[in-house]
DNA sequence: CACCGGCCATACCGGTGGTATGTTTGGCGT
DNA sequence: ACGCCAAACATACCACCGGTATGGCCGGTG
């Protein structure tokens, strides 16, 4: 049976990474302070570092957070029993619409490679939303869709363009007009490369 | 006639900028202090603040360093008088060379979105490298060459790769080969979308 | 019921960005 | 040649923040 500390003990702890996600996402890592983080979360900075080892381990905590929450909505999409062209375009448009999310944009897609430091991020991404969009890549490839290419670099790219285009959408004044645009090219190009 | 003092002025203003570009670069921009930048430079903190008004204004100058040795390179092969394809394709080669260099990497790529802000670090790419792809790919689109496509949100979509890529490239064990991927695949994608 | 350890609060330190103020120095009018 | 003024720095200091050390509280356990 789970004792009652442990509730407390995680009920704060999920509060502090509540508490964080909100407010590295409207005022960015170097603009919070732990206090504040600790103040939301209505405990002190006692409690903050004895569930976490510092700044840079609480950010990962709310990295992790925001991360998996898109990870599930897109790893149900890619694991369906459509077609795998199919569940590639669904994905990618959820994909889209998943970094429209101001806390995946801001956390997991602009922050993260500079507080985390680029080589630890791209091994959390592969955990995550690069690591769906490299698989079903691979996927695309073996099922004879698209044309054999390297797979890594190519995922990589996709990657690029489309997180780049989600802080386009987002930072518009049209978002929708913007997103549609970005899913017709994408579409074109996929369509360009797919097999005949 | 060039007075005594504005060289002077002058110099240690460029010599605060050289500091700053090395620093930024070597541990990014939280992780140096104002006070190693002046020593670096042979000054004191007041100096610096009597030629910048920040930190963050000191980190725009060292951008507008490392942006304008690129967009000085580019600008000279787009010009040329090449066929508008040929120009694109040298270009291309060109810029995924420059973002080797990790001065343009971290400062330019990585840590500009989020210490300048997304917005303004948007409107200062306008001015250096992304305005030179955006103007690439409409002088290709005139000349006919490639489809018609929405030429901002492409631009961009291309940007977003090619920055992540360069990244990829400049982190992997191999970056020759994982160089040369990359542009495979980028010319191939070209191509498929050259009209013929 | 006593006592132990996890959970959290309080107090404090070092470093950093920013500011206020003092000091030097080169240009310039007279 | 002299003196003054403003630009170009240096110095001293403050506020804030991340991190640490220490102490107290309280639920679980024998």
């Amino acid at each position: 049976m789970r004792s009652r500390r442990e509730d407390y003990s995680e009920s704060t702890r999920s509060a502090l990474v509540d508490s964080a996600v909100k407010l590295f996402t409207k005022r960015g890592y170097a603009g919070t302070s732990l206090d504040e983080i600790a103040r939301r979360a209505r405990v002190t900075k006692g409690a903050l570092y004895h569930h976490f080892s510092g700044k840079q381990a609480l950010f990962e905590a709310a990295f992790d957070a925001v991360e998996s929450r898109v990870y599930g909505r897109l790893d149900k999409i890619l694991r369906g029993d459509e077609p795998p062209w199919d569940r590639a375009l669904r994905g990618l448009r959820e994909f889209i619409s998943s970094c429209l999310d101001p806390a995946y944009q801001r956390i997991a897609v602009h922050e993260a490679p500079v507080v985390m430091g680029w080589q630890r991020w791209r091994e959390a991404e592969d955990r995550y939303s690069f690591g769906l969009i490299r698989s079903s890549l691979q996927d695309l490839i073996d099922a004879g869709e698209v044309d054999s290419v390297p797979v890594e670099v190519t995922s990589r790219l996709l990657f690029g363009a489309l997180s780049s285009a989600a802080t386009e959408i987002a930072s518009s004044s049209e978002p929708e007009k913007v997103g549609a645009q970005i899913e017709e090219v994408i579409v074109h190009l996929l369509h360009q490369v797919r097999r005949r």
